[in-house]
DNA sequence: AAGCGAAGCGTAAACGTTTCCAGGTAGTTG
DNA sequence: CAACTACCTGGAAACGTTTACGCTTCGCTT
């Protein structure tokens, strides 16, 4: 049906080795001869075709993505960060959805293995112990270290550190933290931050446990808040935040005056909340590219020692903070 | 490194062809050995090297998939649809993200091609016939209909339909339209419903125009609408209608109570908005999983004759629509 | 003028499967 | 007991590339 090096090799008058050299070597060929060849090639409609190609060159120019939710905005950037870098490089990616759960990214990772130069793990809900490791292919975290593994996240700490210097500021000295689930190695920063500095600042913190990381959490996260003396509430991300801040308008809380609150991520809810959602920005984009890019240089060195990428975050001023109201 | 089927065959002490047989075929090898086979490969870490088997095959086993934006959550759900389906046939997603350009779309078509066995081709911003028809591989369209290709789409005519009966049976005669994206197929449909079934039931149509699918477009589609005398207003989508929300809210006009919203697509926004807005739900993860299932029957019967499916949409009624108030 | 390195190209051997074609064995039937 | 069938299995030829190796040819040095 479709042609093959060898058809083009007879147009062109020369032997698939040639045909081959002119489609991947450089200078390896005449310019003359390689301009022939391409002619001839699209003249044919050839293209390599890419199995046989990976079967000798062991390199399939794909790699695997695999995220715990397709749907959530959170990661839907981090793809569209790993897409476009990949498509730069000419890799094609193949993305697996875990629904969160996870027991599905062993056998995701199992069933990517095979077909992919490289995977990226975002979020990974499994404890690093229990992904297989006898897939013998490089693989990247995001939102998540390890020693000895290749990782890019985010400096939740730090962002979460500005977001209570903030609030201080502003003149809260009781702030609620509602956490979210207990897994999340990135959930685990942000508390550990928050108690550090809290004691550092002299805030005095409520910690409302973990709640899920949906709207319904909010709202059970708001009833909390409001049953200690805090006037500021930081949320695990930016839906407990909006969740919390119904539950708030229903109970006829305002927000700011009379309860600051602080959401994580800066996704695109933050924005469309009403009143605009403060909240600590989260490179997620920059942090699929960079996984990316770190996945390349595992590729090109396999002895390449491990990195550990740490991207900026920083807070991100709107509408749902200010001073508590003197009362 | 890794092992291959002649090492499973020699510890087996079967052929190369038994060890295939034994991963492939069903009864074609006696119980006694094929288990013999399995447990040898087990041992020795063996899987079936995916390159060699689909260059003999020409199977990749692999399903491309194609959208315009992957953070819109949107098409997120229809890539989780696909995901699922996919994964119950054993099937890898390559997706690919077009940023909403139209002549990225022919670009990704080509470069999936080769590596995959069909394509689905979310909400397609090209024209049917700007795509490449050579490349010799079934798709499957989402959301776009043309004679000879295969589709799944929304019935999106009978969900607007529904929209406007209901608004019509609350008491409004004035309706506003604020349309999208001209090259939209699905927007065609549904201002097409709209102007037949306004001049159907006696429902003045004030048409907006085309506005950006973003809340910018919203907040000049409520301006717009108020120019009007219309009591009521459907969006292109719920983000146009939380945009309009939001500058309805600023200008002093109340939702429902002075005007009625209503969007569509059933986003997970919808529910978010304050008030909750009412719209026209359209399925979208379904819509993926019958896209694949479309594609599963192409493969299967290469000259099945093309199926163009419509998913059901129908009205989800929220907060935003109330009958008009007397003035 | 001989020697030599580089550049360009062809031959052929991989890569790891699947599958066609036979062969062999056992069971069944005439 | 022969003939036939059904069932397993092995040998070997694909599939379409890449790449090690070797052969020319050409220009340059000594």
């Amino acid at each position: 049906m479709t042609s093959t090096s060898r058809d083009v090799a007879r147009a062109a008058g020369v032997s698939v080795a040639t045909v081959s050299r002119a489609f991947s070597e450089a200078g390896a060929v005449s310019e003359l001869t390689r301009r022939k060849v391409l002619t001839e090639a699209r003249r044919l409609g050839y293209s390599p075709n890419p199995a046989a190609r990976r079967l000798i060159t062991g390199r399939s120019g794909n790699i695997g993505l695999i995220v715990p939710d397709l749907a959530n905005p959170f990661f839907a950037d981090i793809i569209k960060g790993v897409q476009r870098r990949a498509r730069e490089a000419r890799q094609a990616i193949l993305v697996a959805d875990t629904d969160e759960q996870a027991r599905l990214e062993g056998d995701a990772l199992r069933s990517l293995a095979r077909q992919v130069d490289g995977v990226i793990l975002a979020s990974p809900r499994s404890e690093i112990e229990d992904l297989p490791d006898d897939l013998n292919i490089p693989i990247v975290l995001i939102h998540r270290q390890a020693p000895g593994w290749w990782s890019v996240s985010a400096d939740f700490a730090e962002g979460i550190r500005q977001a209570l210097v903030n609030v201080r500021a502003l003149g809260h000295d009781n702030v609620a933290y509602a956490a979210g689930p207990i897994q999340s190695w990135s959930g685990g920063m942000r508390t550990a931050s928050l108690r550090h500095h809290a004691a550092e600042l002299g805030v005095c913190l409520y910690e409302l446990g973990s709640v899920a990381p949906t709207i319904d959490g909010g709202l059970a996260a708001a009833d909390l808040a409001l049953a200690t003396p805090a006037t500021a509430l930081i949320a695990y991300n930016d839906v407990v935040a909006i969740g919390a801040m119904r539950r708030f308008a229903a109970r006829g809380v305002s927000v700011p005056r009379d309860m600051s609150v602080v959401g994580c991520d800066n996704t695109m809810l933050s924005q469309l909340a009403v009143p605009a959602l403060t909240t600590v920005g989260v490179p997620r984009y920059e942090a699929g590219e960079a996984a990316v890019a770190l996945l390349e240089r595992t590729l090109a060195d396999a002895d390449a020692v491990p990195v550990q990428q740490l991207l900026p975050t920083a807070l991100v001023i709107r509408d749902t903070t200010a001073p508590p109201r003197r009362s």
